[in-house]
Parts: C-alpha cells; sequence; structure tokens
DNA sequence: TATTGTTATACTCTATAACTATA
DNA sequence: TATAGTTATAGAGTATAACAATA
C-alpha cells in the first residue's frame, strides 16, 4: 500500500482502468504518500511544502491567491500558515494597498529548508514516475498543465 | 472554487506550476468535487462509484483486489461495500476457493445505476479537461497508465 | 455592500492496530 | 504462521457559515 504496485493486478482488464477519475486519484494518493514520507523528515507535508514554495517564489502571494491557486479554501490556507508560521518558516506581512491582505513571504529559515525539501521530492517524483522516459514525463507535465490552465 | 478557473491566475508564473505534485493534486481534487457533484443525485460518492464499476466489471474481484486497484486500504473498502449493500447495489458473496474472501457483485439495481452514473460522469469529465482536444486526452490517459502500471 | 482573513464546526478521507475466521 | 475481512479509533483533508476589519 505505501508504493507503486510492481505487478500488474488482474483489475487492470476492467473498463475502469481508463477512467480519468480514477487514474488521477490513484496517482495523486500514491505520490501523495511517497511525497508525504520524503517530506516528513523536514517537518512538512505535501500542501505546506507548496504554500512554502509560493512564499520563496518572490511573487509575494495573499493567502487569497493561495488558496484560489491550491485550489483549496481560505481557512485551510489559515491553517497551513499558522503552522508554517509557528514554524518560523513563512511571515505574514500586511499588504501595502489593502489592508486586510496578508502577503506570505518566506523567512531565511524557510529558503534552507525548501531547498532541501525540494531536492528530497525530485527524487520522489523520479521513483513514482519510474515508469515514463523523460520525455514522457515532460509530456505528462504539459498535458496536465495545460488542462488546468490552458 | 466550485470549478476550474477561467481566467489564469498571476501565480501560474512560480515554478511550482510544474511540480508533479501540486498538478495531480490540483487536477484532481478540482475533478473530484465535479465528479462528487455530479453523483450526488445517484447517491453516490467517487469511490463507491470506483468499486460499484468494479462489482459491475464481470471480475469478481475481492475486497483485497479492490483495496489493492484502487490504493485504499482494506478497512475503507470495507466501509464502501457495507454502504453500497445497504442501498441494495452491490453483494458480498463467499468465495468458493478462499472462504475468507468476499466476492463483490454488482445487483442488478446496481447495473441501471451504474449506467445512468457513467452517462452523468462523462459529462463532468468533458468539461474537467475542456482545454484538451480529444487526441490530447487520449495522450493523458495513455500516459497516466503507464505511469501506474508500465 | 463586498472582500480578506479568521474561528468554529461538521463531515469525509486516510492510516493503524487489534481481533476473528479461515488458510 | 499468514491472510481476508472487520472494528475501533485517531489524525488529516475538505467545506460551510458567521464574524471583525477594511475596502
Amino acid at each position: 500500500m505505501n508504493r507503486l504496485s510492481v505487478e500488474i493486478p488482474r483489475l487492470v482488464g476492467a473498463d475502469i482502468s481508463s477512467d480519468m477519475g480514477l487514474l488521477l486519484a490513484k496517482l495523486h494518493t500514491v505520490g501523495s504518500r511517497l511525497n508525504n514520507d520524503a517530506l516528513s523528515e523536514f517537518g512538512l507535508r505535501e500542501r505546506a511544502f507548496s504554500v512554502l514554495t509560493l512564499a520563496c517564489s518572490g511573487l509575494e502571494p495573499t493567502q487569497r491567491e493561495l488558496a484560489e491557486f491550491l485550489s483549496l479554501n481560505p481557512s485551510q490556507i489559515v491553517r497551513l500558515v499558522d503552522d508554517l508560521e509557528r514554524q518560523g518558516l513563512v511571515e505574514r506581512v500586511q499588504g501595502k494597498l489593502d489592508r486586510r491582505a496578508n502577503i506570505i513571504i518566506s523567512t531565511a529559515g524557510g529558503w534552507r529548508l525548501h531547498e532541501l525539501a525540494r531536492a528530497a521530492l525530485s527524487t520522489t517524483e523520479a521513483s513514482q514516475l519510474a515508469n515514463l522516459s523523460s520525455s514522457e514525463r515532460r509530456q505528462l507535465r504539459s498535458l496536465l498543465r495545460k488542462a488546468l490552465w490552458a
């Protein structure tokens, strides 16, 4: 249950093996397990890592933008930022134009941890997509991006 | 929050927009919302639909096989089958070779509901992947299958 | 009036360990 | 001893409504 199956199960013959919902669910949840395992030594989980990455991006995202971009709702962002802030990895900075908005930026420690975590994740991604060539991985990435943002 | 964004958000510029974990998480969770909305009129959710589909496949899956194939753990299958059984959609049949195993098969009512649900889902999938041509959708499906089962 | 972030809350999903009956 | 299914339980993820501060 903790890794991609090495044997091809009998049920792959079923029609549902081409069902987009199932394919995405399976690759996502299996990948999440690998990612969360890899991130656990850094005290992070998959979504916290995404928030940290955006806090490191230089784009100065507001919590609202994070919610929209990550397809999470605003109250989930509150919790994620609370935890990252408690760990000293990010800070809430009041927006200049709109004082209601919090801009989330990484601390120096956040940057350092992010680099380590990113490196660790690149190896889990390689194992998650071991069945694909590097050109197929690029193709997959490109199709997923296009599906989401045209 | 309930559909794919029509506008491309500012943060797409960030490196993380190519992060496989994020791409899969986002397309999966947004798709799940659409699927669960579409299935709600049938009293189903995404995973229950997957189990029902396999119960209708003629492959006579055991609960163990369902767990492995769907990347869920056995106790989750118990709950899903309990609910489907309570709705009269599937039955547990004791395995002939191994009396410990339960084979999950669809009832006539399960078959009928499955057909209706499947038709409803095909339209949500179309809207989820509206940005892709039909050849790109086939390509995506094929890459996801290959990633999972070589 | 509308929006940003927050809190409280409920529900769903995921994971684990302990148990039973069979193998 | 090991495996299939079950139960109980805890923790993580998701969704909603109501509220304060600001627009």
